[in-house]
DNA sequence: TTGAAAGCGTTACCAG
DNA sequence: CTGGTAACGCTTTCAA
C-alpha cells in the first residue's frame, strides 16, 4: 500500500521542480505564495511525508533521542516512575519532531560501549541520561565525544568544567515542604528515614528535612535514622526512631518503600513518602510527588535548544530545578 | 570525533574496493577467506560500523521496531509491568538486531494516524501491541496494511481471518495455580475477585479459577464478585464476600490492586493478586507473575520470523502462549 | 572472486 | 523565485 510517495511525486502534481517542494517544506518563505500553495495542497492529496533515512543522509540528523531502560527498580529514578518519566518524554518528543530511541546496557561501561554502537549505526542526535551518581563516566564520555545529552538528575560531583544541561526536581524543597505540613500539624519530633550518605538524590532529600527542622530551632541529628531500601527495612528504622529515648511522632521519608514499612509497624505515626508510586497511591500514604511529565518536557526543552537551537548562543541557563507538590495530605 | 569512518574508508585500508567489504558483511561466503581477514581486521581497526540511514535506503528496513508507551495505568498490562515488558523487549530486539522506538497515542485512533506517520517518516519494520481488547481495530488496520505486527495479548474476539501472531500469558492457569494452592492450604470457599465481564483478560483469569473449584464439586458462582479496579473497590467487595451467608475463607484476585483491597479488610483471609507488582511485593502479597522478559523474547522472536525468515514460509505456529508462576505461596 | 556503476530520497549549492 | 546537479553511504545487479 502507498507505494511509498515521493518528493518527486508531490513535484509532478504540483507542477514544480523536486526543490522547490523542498523548499515549501523546509524553507517556505523562499516560495511565492501561490506556488506554495499548490505544493501543500499536492503534498496532503498525496499524503507525503519526508523520509527520515533520506533526510538524514543529506543533513546527518536521524532526530532521535536515545534512552536508557532501567533493568529494574534502582535508586532515584525506579519502577513507574520512570514509565511516567519515559512517557512525558515521548510525548514532548513527538511535539518537538523526534522519537524516542531504547536501549539498555547492564552497567556504565557496557553503557559507553553502547553509545558509541549506537552512535555509528543509528546516529542518534541525543542521550537523555537518568539516574546519574557521583563520578559517572557518562557524562564525561558523552561531553567528550561532543554529543548533546541532558541529565534528569543533576551532576551530583561533576567536575566543573562540565557545564552540561540538565533538569531536576528540587527534592530538598520536597522534603521540606512535608516537614513544614508536619511541623503545622502540631510534631515537633519529626523523623527522618534515609539512605546512607552518598547519594546525591538521598542527601539532598535529607537536607530539606534537616534545615526545615534545624530553622525552628530542632537539631535534626538525634531523628535521622539511615538505612538501605526496602520495606522490611523501613519498618526496622521507624521502630528504631519509635522506640528511642524521644520517640518520633512523624516520619519523613526518603522513598515509598521506607514510608511503606513505616507504615507497616502499625504505630500511630504520621508518614510522608517520597516519589508518589502506585504503591502510596495504593495505601492512601501522603507523598512528595515530582512533576514527570515537566521534567520530561524541560529535557526536551533542552535537547532542542542544543540540536536546532542558532548557532551555539548560550541562551538562558540550561539547567532546570523543578518544585515537587506533596499530594494526600495528613488530614488529621 | 570519530569523523564517520564509512565504507570506503576501510576498503581503502584493506585495499579492495567498497563493494567486497560489503560482501564480507552481508555474504561472507562469496569473498576468498584471505581477504575476508584483511577486511575484517580493517572493520574493527577502525571501528566501522554501517550507517542504518544509508542500509535503509538501499534495502527499505529500518531495524526498528515501534511500541507505544501507555499514557498511565491501564488494565492488562500496566504500571511497572508495562516498564519489564519493555526491558525485556528493548534487550530481546537488540539481540536480534533491532531497536525499539516509542510512541504515543491517546486512543486507537489517534493511533492509527500515529501509525501512518511513522510508517511514512521513521518507517518502522514491525508493531509491538500491548492491551488488546475486543474489537481492537489497530490489528485490522495494520493486518489491512500488511505490515508486520505482534501483540502481547491474545486476539480477543477478533475475525479468525485475522491469524496474526501474538504472545500471551495464560492468565486462566495462573488463577488455576492459585485456586489449587489455596485448595492444597484447606480452603473451600475461595472466592474470586474480578472485573466486569467482557475483558479477555478478566474473563480469562475468571475462567482459571473457576473451573478449578468445580473440579473440586464446589459451585463457583456464590463466591465470584465482581468490580472496578482498585483498593478500595477490592476492600469493599471483599467485604462483600466476607459478610456473605457462606463466607469465603481466600480470595484470588483479577489483580494486585484488588488483593491490595482485600487486605485492607484486615480479616484474616488468604489472598493471592496478580501482576507480582512491586505493590505485592512491598506487602509481601502472593501473585501470580507473568514471564515478562520470556514474553518480550517471544514477541521479538515471532517478529523476526516475519522480518528475517525466508519467504514467507508458514514455519511453525506464531502464537505463544507462557505460563506464570505463583510467587510467595502462603507459608501457613 | 573482485570491481564498476546505478540508484534509494533528500537537501544544498549553483545558475538562470 | 525556480530549475539543474551533486552528494550523503550503502547494497545490488552486472561484467570482468
Amino acid at each position: 500500500m502507498a507505494d511509498k510517495v515521493t518528493i518527486a511525486d508531490v513535484a509532478r502534481r504540483a507542477k514544480v521542480s523536486r526543490q522547490t517542494v523542498s523548499n515549501v517544506l523546509n524553507s517556505p518563505e523562499l516560495v511565492r505564495e501561490e506556488t506554495r500553495q499548490r505544493v501543500r495542497e499536492a503534498v496532503k492529496a498525496l499524503g507525503y511525508r519526508a523520509s527520515q533515512a533520506a533526510r538524514q543522509m543529506r543533513t546527518g540528523r536521524s532526530r532521535l533521542i536515545a534512552v536508557r531502560v532501567e533493568p529494574a527498580q534502582e535508586d532515584g529514578i525506579n519502577g513507574s516512575v520512570f514509565d511516567r518519566f519515559l512517557h512525558g518524554l515521548t510525548e514532548s518528543a513527538a511535539l518537538a519532531g523526534y522519537r524516542v530511541l531504547l536501549y539498555t546496557a547492564g552497567d556504565h561501561d557496557a553503557e559507553l560501549a553502547t553509545f558509541d554502537d549506537l552512535l555509528g549505526v543509528y546516529e542518534p542526535d541525543a542521550f537523555v541520561l537518568t539516574s546519574t551518581d557521583y563520578g559517572d563516566p557518562r557524562t564525561a564520555w558523552l561531553w567528550g565525544q561532543r554529543i548533546p545529552f541532558v541529565t534528569f538528575g543533576r551532576p551530583w560531583g561533576a567536575p566543573p568544567e562540565l557545564a552540561y544541561p540538565w533538569v531536576d526536581v528540587d527534592g530538598a524543597a520536597g522534603t521540606a515542604m512535608a516537614t513544614r505540613h508536619l511541623l503545622d500539624a502540631g510534631h515537633r519530633h519529626i523523623g527522618f528515614l534515609g539512605w546512607p550518605a552518598g547519594s546525591g538524590v538521598g542527601d539532598d532529600r535529607r537536607a530539606g528535612w534537616a534545615r526545615t527542622l534545624a530553622a525552628e530551632g530542632i537539631d535534626p541529628a538525634e531523628f535521622d535514622h539511615t538505612t538501605a531500601d526496602g520495606v522490611p527495612e523501613g519498618e526496622a528504622a521507624a521502630h528504631a526512631l519509635l522506640d528511642a529515648a524521644r520517640p518520633v511522632t512523624a516520619l519523613v521519608c526518603v522513598s515509598d518503600s521506607l514510608a511503606l514499612g513505616a507504615l507497616r509497624t502499625g504505630r500511630r505515626i504520621a508518614v510522608v513518602g517520597f516519589d508518589d508510586t502506585p504503591v502510596a497511591r495504593a495505601v492512601g500514604l501522603a507523598s512528595v510527588s515530582q512533576p514527570l511529565a515537566e521534567a520530561a518536557a524541560a529535557c526536551v526543552d533542552l535537547l532542542a535548544r542544543q540540536l536546532d537551537g542558532p548557532g551555539d548562543g548560550d541562551g538562558p541557563p540550561a539547567q532546570v530545578l523543578l518544585e515537587p507538590a506533596l499530594v494526600r495530605r495528613l488530614s488529621a
